[in-house]
DNA sequence: ATTTTTGTTAACGTAAGGTTAAAACAGAAG
DNA sequence: CTTCTGTTTTAACCTTACGTTAACAAAAAT
């Protein structure tokens, strides 16, 4: 059972933090990037896969939290942990609007921050088992192509997806024939769970029941209550 | 538009601090069971269902991490949030060791209480739940799948079942042949005992026979003031 | 015999979902 | 800066689903 050591993408302005903190990290068995400011950042996330990302929140030119909704297009799953300022209430919440896991006064206790990663790698380490990385489904006589948002008809002219059309099938395609909580959708994919959301998205299941009416084996159930349940019938 | 309120188990000993706590989550739409000592936390925290635990460790006989071990052996999924008194770097880490999700320093702002509650009870209902075998029951010549809710009657077309009928369902089920005490469904499902939920069971009870009568050997008896038995005859 | 509990059906009010269209927004292009 | 275009949200209206309550009948207990 090889593992590769957890990779930790670390954006910090403060030159002698930001060192300190990155050999303490590299110190303690995990494989450390460290960028200089937001911009650095993202190229950075975009070029490598990374197990946590570690952002302050005060940068030039590119917040933490402007990063972070860069970060959360390219990637719904990987955690986030903010660095805020101690009294920076606003940050906090602001943060976890974002999709933050979690959030770090400075200055900090070293220990308490290692607990904290070794917290949420282990979380995300267990959810991740059951979606691992899935773009391409068969969905009856239907090809959904989630990377490139097209879905295609017995192998005929592909339709475009939205994004948000896109993701919403695939999350459906990931629980086939199974239950696809409504609160599940809206915490993964609208990342706020309200009237107006859960009615967004029950707009986008109507989208897409049109197109799936070409194949009347597919179809779109409601659970009532519950979500919904993309069945295949044979 | 939810199902249901989430449904937090509060320990606190300090009987200001609990009831003011107790209130504000209340009138943030959470449901709040209020216990006053380790003790009393665990009995309640057995009868019921609970979305999230909130901890406070410092409390006579019995502290919260004592309190926080009994409940993973219960249950080894409910997020728990403890409450520290000061900045106790030590009852971190130790949370942190029980399966803490989160801790908290009193005094604490609350705002960032509940977007802490947000945050975790949202990734919870992430985790995908496959423990297949809890949601599907045989009865007679029935399946019950209770987390799809639907009635199969000898493999055929699905009935779907309205959540309170699966779940009583679902309840006699797990008592099979033997006595399903109406209080049990009651606090359990309706979740409140009195006359009209009362009632409301036995039009429930009326329903679910209704359903049964396919297979004459499958029947919901009654046990005057005592409760129901599903039975099936040989 | 009378009270209490249960069986059953129907009606009602509320909430959730289906669907369409228009408004709001965002990014690209002019 | 404005216009265009694709996307998402909001609004509106309608249908279906659900749960409670009421009413009355039947059974069981006292």
């Amino acid at each position: 059972m090889e593992e590769h050591k957890k990779r930790i993408l670390l954006v910090e302005d403060d030159p002698n933090f930001g060192t300190v903190l990155k050999d303490y990290l590299m110190m303690n068995d995990y494989e450390v990037t460290h960028a200089k400011n937001g911009m650095e950042g993202f190229e950075k996330f975009k070029k490598d896969d990374f197990d946590l990302c570690i952002l302050d929140v005060m940068m030039p030119y590119k917040d933490g939290f402007t990063l972070a909704k860069e970060i959360r297009e390219k990637n719904t799953d990987v955690p986030i942990i903010f660095l805020t300022a101690k009294t920076m209430k606003e940050d906090v919440l602001k943060g976890y609007k974002v999709g933050a896991d979690d959030y770090l006064n400075k200055p900090f206790d070293s220990e308490v921050l290692l607990m904290k990663i070794k917290a949420i790698i282990q979380r995300k380490a267990t959810e991740t088992i059951s979606d691992s990385k899935q773009f391409e489904f068969k969905i009856g006589r239907f090809d959904l192509n989630s990377k490139l948002r097209f879905l295609k008809f017995d192998g005929g002219e592909p339709v475009k997806l939205s994004p948000k059309e896109n993701e919403l099938l695939r999350l459906l395609a990931l629980h086939e024939n199974d239950l696809m909580p409504r609160e599940l959708a809206l915490t993964k994919i609208w990342r706020d769970d309200n009237y107006f959301t859960s009615r967004s998205m029950d707009v986008y299941i109507a989208k897409l029941r049109k197109y799936l009416k070409l194949d009347e084996k597919v179809e779109i159930l409601n659970i009532h209550g519950e979500g919904f349940r993309l069945v295949i019938n044979s």
